[in-house]
RNA sequence: UGGGCUAUCGCCAAGCGGUAAGGCACAGGACUUUGACUCCUGCAUUCGCCGGUUCGAAUCCGGCUAGCCCAG
């Protein structure tokens, strides 16, 4: 009767569905478990291929678990998710910041909700299909460290998780790579081999970010405004904030003879300021809302590797505490487009050691 | 109204008698559990309009139209 209990979160995808299938083998007492987190079920049955959280989502995992022999339950999240990401989402490109949904989805939703359910009903974890693994630092300290496969890790999206959170998380699937996760679900059986990977923001199926804030936030949307140099001719009109993030080239119908890329949004003026590619390169970051996993707190500058998206390869850099939960990333070479509102992630030998939300180039 | 200059893809711009470069923008695709970036592909049978010269013109000639500049 030692068996230990735990809910899969189970989103229909390969991934998840081998963690369940791996946790099984392993003598756990496995629970599957799919997250409704939809507000408008018609609207998800436009969608096919599914994101992490897709429409198809609820009706594969059922299949899956038949296939594995496990109970199924489909947990409604929708308020959760509706206030913690969807309006989170809003409010971030509201003021002129570019959110990560799927790192508030893991936080709250994903962790906070499911493990906070998945307690309630028993069970002693809860598991994911994330290509990260649980790692225990010297210090006794929980943290994600990368998955075998450098290339689908996923990490960078688990950054903010507490140390009660990972206490209670199993994440088999780290073990392995992609390739070997398509193989043991063939072998297993599992219906779900070969569907496709999921991508892109799975609350906005048509991929139109702007057209979603503009239906969400209505009157508060900000207007047109002027396209800057950094100093001060104008370049043009742009639609509006939402529809801009540092970085960007596409989608700005400037056609000055050279590539043009936005440095800067600015809130308090409603400008963008457009620079070339060299001018997007910046050195130090400043970040708050600051999550501590693999190291306790941070009371000397330390030596790390970041990451400033989920994409990137990440940089060398010193990190130092400048006040109470406010960290100045210093990189050993400049990094391209740091984004106020996307995530810094803090890394030493792959394992996460903390992370925060970037604040800009500068404290403020 | 005289004199001069210029009119080539949405923007910029090669071309100077031999059968339309390139950049930017844009579109599509690839990549991607965020936004981006990046990469690949596509993008003027036609050169302001009408005639003429020539085997052959965007390139030469004439006229017209438009814009710019200098005179007034």
């Amino acid at each position: 009767m030692g068996r230990k209990k735990v809910v899969v979160g189970m989103s229909g995808g390969v991934d998840s569905s081998v963690a369940a299938y791996l946790l099984k083998e392993q003598g756990y007492d496995v629970i599957g478990a799919t997250m409704q987190i939809w507000q408008d079920e018609e609207r998800g049955m436009a969608e096919e291929n599914g994101g992490c959280c897709g429409y198809s989502a609820v009706e594969d995992a059922r299949r899956v678990a038949g296939v594995l022999d496990i109970p199924h339950y489909v947990m409604n999240f929708r308020e959760e998710f509706k206030c913690r990401v969807m309006d989170y989402f809003v409010e971030e490109y509201l003021a002129g910041r570019t959110p990560n949904p799927c790192i508030a989805c893991n936080r709250y939703v994903k962790w906070e909700s499911m493990l906070r359910r998945s307690l309630e009903i028993g069970a002693d974890y809860i598991a994911t299909g994330h290509y990260a693994r649980i790692a225990r630092t010297a210090e006794g300290r929980y943290a994600v460290r990368t998955s075998a496969t450098a290339k689908k890790d996923q990490t960078y999206a688990l950054y903010n998780l507490t140390q009660e959170q990972l206490a209670h998380t199993l994440m088999p699937v780290g073990e392995y790579t992609k390739d070997e996760i398509r193989r043991i679900a063939e072998q297993a059986g599992l219906p779900v081999a070969h569907k496709p990977d999921s991508q892109e923001i799975c609350f906005i199926p048509d991929h139109d970010y702007a057209a979603y804030i503009d239906r969400a936030a209505g009157e508060r949307v900000p207007p047109a405004g002027n396209f800057v140099t950094k100093d001060g001719e104008v370049l043009g009109r742009h639609l509006g904030l939402t529809h801009y993030t540092v970085g960007q080239r596409k989608g700005l119908h400037l056609a000055l003879g050279r590539p043009a890329f936005v440095t800067e949004i600015r809130p308090d003026t409603n400008e963008v300021v457009i620079g070339g590619a060299e001018d997007v390169f910046g050195d130090t970051l400043y970040c708050d809302h600051i999550n501590y996993m693999g190291m306790a707190d941070l009371p000397a500058r330390r030596e790390v590797t970041a990451k400033i998206r989920y994409a990137h390869a990440g940089e060398q850099c010193t990190i130092e505490k400048v006040e109470e939960d406010v960290i100045r990333c210093t990189f050993h070479r400049p990094v391209r487009a740091i984004t106020p509102g996307q995530a810094v992630v803090f890394y030493e030998d792959g394992v996460v050691l903390g992370g925060g939300c970037i604040i800009g180039q500068h404290r403020r």
